[in-house]
DNA sequence: TATTGTTATACTCTATAACTATA
DNA sequence: TATAGTTATAGAGTATAACAATA
């Protein structure tokens, strides 16, 4: 996977290091690997998907209510999509939304009690395959080295500015390998 | 988001090591964003996504022909989803695909001119973006921790047995959050 | 019978845009 | 006018299962 020839013959920029293709692909390709069985685990035992945990957890871990604002803030997502998602939620009694009082425009959302019971039913599988496929191979040094580097990371991509970042268009058309290409985000 | 409650009361296995968990977050949302960014660059300097730009990354890198099931190795794909993703890169003229000579169940695919001029336009602005998000923050000594660790975890979660380390059930049955669940995957 | 790949189909998810209502 | 959230809609992507063809 490393060592992309340089398309046919057109200057490309600078040159890659190969080093840090091959971190970059090992993180990517490790992650992608933790993700898909993280999302089996939480499947399989809570029928939730990977997002769907990641809110159920943090109105866990607030105690209290989030407006949905708040409660995408951090999940990459659309306010549509959290709509969606928040819908899905409530239908199956895992969290309640209700009109705040302060702000009216606004809506408050709040686990369950069945949506903490499920939250606590499902953590303890996901710590396992956690466990076995993220800190078994790794040594406390390599932990906290880890952390530290990724939680400098996300900051710095948090810190990021969220649009004006994407580069500069090289070639506007092309026959496109999908069909259409709707790509951004409103968040 | 560290910190959540053990759910309403029962016993829920073996307590969380916030350290441990923290370390897992930051992975997890830092990749996400990293994601989302190489995603947004790539949809607008090549209109690919990031899957169909590591098919084209992976035969280019290859400099010949792989059948459907090597090309699939490693993207974590159904056959279905591959040969759905392989018709979208073939009718841009990105790809070929031809039957095999050797054993005429396989499929043969190779990355056209097209494909690898395109590989070469994207490629000079992906390694910018991973710079500016990932490396840039990075001391040499990080990176090469980073790489040590991820490559080592790639390893690892590579070896793991691809199914039977579901663990086991607790409860079959709830009210679903998502309508359907279908988890499985084929390869 | 096992393997390679495709097709038909269904469903999840995400995004855009238009919309309502409140500030 | 700006902000919070929803709805309608459309499209990308992925999975399952049935299928055809070759080994």
């Amino acid at each position: 996977m490393v060592g992309i020839p340089s398309g046919a013959d057109a200057d490309n920029g600078p040159a890659l290091d190969p080093q840090q293709l091959g971190v970059y692909f090992a993180l990517m390709e490790a992650v992608s690997l933790l993700q898909h069985q993280v999302e089996v685990q939480l499947r399989a035992e809570g029928d939730l998907s990977y997002v769907q945990f990641q809110l159920l957890a943090r109105l866990a871990s607030v105690g209290g209510h989030l407006t949905m604002t708040q409660l995408a803030d951090g999940v990459v997502y659309s306010r549509s999509g959290l709509t969606y998602q928040a819908g899905l939620l409530e239908k199956a009694g895992l969290i309640t939304r209700c009109p705040s009082p302060d702000d009216e425009r606004s809506t408050l959302v709040a686990v369950t009690e069945e949506g903490l019971a499920l939250v606590g039913r499902v953590l303890p599988g996901h710590v396992e395959v956690t466990r076995r496929l993220l800190f078994e191979p790794l040594s406390d040094d390599d932990l906290h080295h880890l952390g530290d580097i990724m939680t400098r990371l996300r900051d710095h991509m948090r810190a990021q500015p969220p649009r004006s970042a994407v580069p500069r268009k090289r070639r506007p058309s092309r026959p496109s390998a999908a069909q259409s290409a709707p790509q951004d985000q409103d968040r």
